[in-house]
This record gives C-alpha cells, structure tokens and sequence, in this order.
RNA sequence: GUCCCCAUCGUCUAGCCCGGUCCAGGACACCGGCCUUUCACGCCGGCGACAGGGGUUCGAAUCCCCUUGGGGACGCCA
C-alpha cells in the first residue's frame, strides 16, 4: 500500500466524547506513524440532530488533544451533488431501484420478519418493478440474496455474513439526500480513504458498504474494527457512567497527553509499558497490538496516568496549562518563575490541574487563612519564641538558599532546644495556613523571603492575640 | 427473535498466531511496611485471574467443539 490514509468521521450530534477520542486517536497514530494523511469529515446528513454547537465542540476537544488532521474538516451535507451522482451510477447500472413503499409498509414486513422468526428486513416488494423516480420514493440497494459477504479485518480476523440478512436498505432517503452508508462509501472513495479503523459497532455493517465498493467496481480498503469502550457496568459508554466528553475531563484537570496515553492502553499494547509520550506513541503505536475483546472505561487508572505525566511536564508546561485553573480558585498570575517554583513543589503531590490549583492557591493569596484545627494544635503561646527566632535569623540572611535556610532553622533547633519536627509544624501552618504542604525549604523558597517573613509575623501577632 | 463479535486478577493488560521456559508477568485500585519536617512522591511486600465442560496432544491460558456469560447490529440515525 502507498501513503496510508484515514479518517475520523464524528456525526456532530453531541459532543466528542471518550470513545470517539480513541477512534480517532488511533486513526491519527497510525497516520502520524505511517506518514500518512489523516482526513476529518463532519458525517452531518442527519439535519434533524446535527449541530454547529457540535461541529465547535469536537474540533475543540480535538485541538486540545493536540490531534491534528491533514485535510478538511469536509462536510457531508456540502458534497449531495457528488452522492447523487453515484446513487444515479447505482441505478444505472442495475445495482439499485426506486421504491415507493411506505413507512408504514415496511414497518409491517419487519414485524413480519420478526414473527417469522427471521431479522427484520424489507421483503423487496419494489426490488423488480422498475419504478421511475418520483416525490416521496427513496432508493434501496439491491443486495445479493444468496451466498456470503467476507469482512476481512486487521483486528477481528476474517469473519462472514450470510447474505441472507442484508435487506435492500436505502441509500438515497424521499428527501433526496444520501444515507449512511452510501455517504460513507462515497467519501471514502473519492477522498482516498484506504485504511479505516472505527469502532466495531460498524462491523456489521462493512457488509453492506463492501456490496457498495463492489457495485462500484472500487477496490476495498483494509478495515480495522477496535473493540468498544464500556463503563464501569460494562454496558455501552453512556452519560450514566459519568463524564463522558473529552471537554470534562479537561475541565476536570486532566492533561491532554495523559488521556491519550490512557485512551491508547483502552484496547492497545505495548507489551508492558504503561507510560507514553506523545513521541512515543507515534513511534510504536501499530495495529497489530489492538485486542480483540471490549474494556470499561476506569478514571482510576486515568488519574494514576495523569499524576505522572504530570510529574513528567516541565514547570513552564504546566504553568500555561495551570493558569486557567488558577483563574477558577480566584487567582490572577502571570506566568514566570514564582509560579514555575510553586508548580515544581507541588508536582509530586498533584494528581490533576484542579488538585494542583488548590494547593497552589496559598503561595499567592496576599494574607494566610489559617485553618482551625491547624491553628489551634501548632500555634500556640510556647511557639512564640520560636517563630520570633526563625524570623530573626531569616531576616538576617540576604537571599534565600536551601542551604542558609538550613542553617538558620539549625539555629533555631539548637537554641529553642527542639527537634525539627517541633519547629516544622509551627512554620507550616504560618507559612500556609494548613499542616499540609509540600516540603519546607522548598515551599520557602517558591515563597520568596518577604512573603516568608510577613507570614511568621502574622502568626506571631496571631499567637500573641491568644488568651493567655 | 435473527445475525455478528468477544471471554486471563475487581479494572486495563502481557502471554495465545508459532502448545512445554506460566503452579501465568506488569499496571491501577486495595492492604501492610520502609523513607520522612506534614502531605505526597519513591521503594519493598501482600491480596488477586487462564468462565465451565468436552476433545486433540506425552504436554493447553495457548489448537478444536459445545455451553454459559457479556457486547454489538438489525432505522427514510450515524
């Protein structure tokens, strides 16, 4: 095969969510990893449920999830005059008829069908009467009635369907426009499409678009067919199971680069490896390690994934990503060291965006909020004379270093005669407010000396304001 | 109902194609411990699975069949 090429075809019917996420993150992977060129087609012909706001929303979420594509977006409901130009080659050459049965008619075959304990299908009541196109006719594929139809896919194998249970079903609706499957057919073959990884919902019907291919005289293209993402019940991914698009998961914190890591392990493999980089990804993602059986979707694990790739972003990475969650927590910073320091302190001990925000949102607030508990147990009237020691001999040193920190508090320990801990806790909570925080030397210096300084001197006024 | 797909720890999975190295490996979660200035991180350990039944074979998680279970499709939706 050339240049491998494939597509994402999402319907805007809502937004992109989880399971159309790793679609299309497969497609674009493969792409990426072949060299190859990757389409987006906006599958719109349902006018009814499609909209703009959908439209908006996917290429968002696309976009935040760094996935790129080649050409396009291409709109199905711009390209009718192409469909009916093949619909017209399919009744030209035999392969498809008008009909003019009615809903109602059909509905009555099925039900029939389904007595008789067969699938419900269209009986072909129009299949030879050679009607003339007309308002209110649609047009139905005339499928093969005996035999078997092979799908040969890269995933599930080689797997085949009676042609006995494919109907006549239409392609082209009484409104003129295209159905499904004709559209799909359509654009793959014009737009080049050769490799086409989709959810195996669509299994069942490759059948149907591989009549459509062979009606054509087009040649196939190779089908992967990725197994379905579950929820936590193992039934089919839906709003119930919570967050569903991937827009709440960035609003949730989560990084783009770790959903993709998480999205990518849902049904693929690397033998053990667990943690991806982009880089990564596009080096060794390939079709041959797609397994065959559905997974549930677990945010655990997503979480966990998050934490590292957290850890594995730079500050300055996270400092842009952070900022808007900020934002959210009443914090207006701008971007630079003082907030790279404070990231790279909360790094290890941040499992989303949101975490990180909280925890940071002490290092800039103007004034500390102590918090009760902490208050209560670790300022006290005997802490005093130490917190007036730690601001004495840290107001002497004329910047900060870990080191003189070190040495100042060592001071401290010796002439309050107290072990570190007994002098940590104290500062913690004049520091921030809580007794949980990251580490104190490098919380201080993420601080800054004027912050550090004015903090121990509330407390102290703190302390002294205390009943004796 | 009919057709199709799938089946390893609670979950994601390695191994399965090319049977022996698997009394089944990793990760998440959970439990214990270590480290330690708090909380985390990290490290060490534990718990925990080849759905069931038949074959084939000297030998099966690996191959075949059946059962069961789960999922999907059956639209003038995509």
């Amino acid at each position: 095969m050339d240049t491998i090429i494939t597509r994402f075809p999402p319907s805007p019917t809502g937004y992109l969510h989880i399971g159309g996420a790793r679609t299309a993150l497969f497609n674009w992977l493969y792409t990426r990893k072949t060299g190859g060129k990757f389409v987006l087609r906006i599958e719109d012909t349902d006018q009814a449920r499609s909209t703009k706001e959908s439209v908006d929303a996917i290429f968002e979420s696309l976009e935040w999830l760094g996935i790129d594509w080649d050409e396009g977006p291409f709109f199905q409901t711009r390209r009718y005059d192409i469909y009916k130009e093949y619909i017209q080659k399919l009744v030209d050459s035999g392969h498809a008829y008008y009909c003019n049965c009615t809903s109602e008619e059909v509905d009555a075959m099925r039900e029939e069908a389904r007595a008789a304990g067969k699938k419900p299908m269209y009986n072909g009541k129009c299949r030879d009467k050679n009607l003339t196109p007309g308002p209110g006719m649609v047009v139905r594929i005339k499928a093969p009635r005996t035999g078997s139809t092979v799908v040969e896919d890269v995933v599930k194998g080689n797997t085949s369907f009676p042609n006995s249970e494919l109907d006549d079903f239409i392609i082209q609706r009484s409104d003129g426009s295209p159905m499904y499957n004709l559209a799909v057919v359509v654009d793959d073959l014009t737009m080049g499409i050769n490799t086409i990884i989709r959810g195996d919902d669509h299994l069942v019907n490759t059948p149907k678009q591989i009549l459509l291919y062979k009606a054509l005289g087009a040649e196939l293209p190779l089908f992967a067919h990725v197994p379905m993402v579950l929820g936590s019940d193992k039934a089919r991914l839906s709003k119930r199971h919570g967050a569903m698009s991937v827009s709440e998961y960035r609003d949730m914190g989560y990084l783009p680069d770790a959903m993709l890591n998480y999205l990518v392990r849902l049904g693929w493999s690397f033998g053990d490896q667990e943690f991806f980089t982009r880089k990564d990804l596009i080096e060794k993602f390939s079709l041959d390690h797609i397994g065959k059986s559905p997974s549930m979707f677990d945010m655990d694990k997503l979480t966990a994934l998050n934490a590292k790739h957290i850890q594995a972003a730079t500050p300055k990475e996270l400092a842009v990503m952070l900022i808007p969650f900020l934002e959210k927590q009443g914090i207006a910073v701008a971007q630079g060291p003082a907030l790279e320091l404070a990231i790279e302190t909360l790094q290890p001990r941040s499992k989303t965006l949101v975490e990180m925000a909280q925890s940071a949102v002490f290092y800039f607030k103007e004034e500390v909020e102590l918090e009760e508990k902490a208050a209560k147990k670790f300022l006290k009237k005997a802490t005093l004379p130490t917190l007036e020691l730690t601001a004495g001999y840290m107001e002497a040193l004329d910047e900060f270093t870990q080191e003189n920190l070190e040495d100042a508090l060592k001071k401290v320990m010796e002439e309050a005669e107290l072990k570190f801990g007994k002098i940590a806790q104290p500062l913690r909570v004049a520091l921030t407010g809580t007794t949980v925080s990251p580490g104190i030397f490098e919380m201080i210096l993420a601080l800054g000396k004027n912050k550090t300084i004015h903090r121990i001197k509330k407390a102290m006024d703190y302390v002294e304001s205390l009943p004796e």
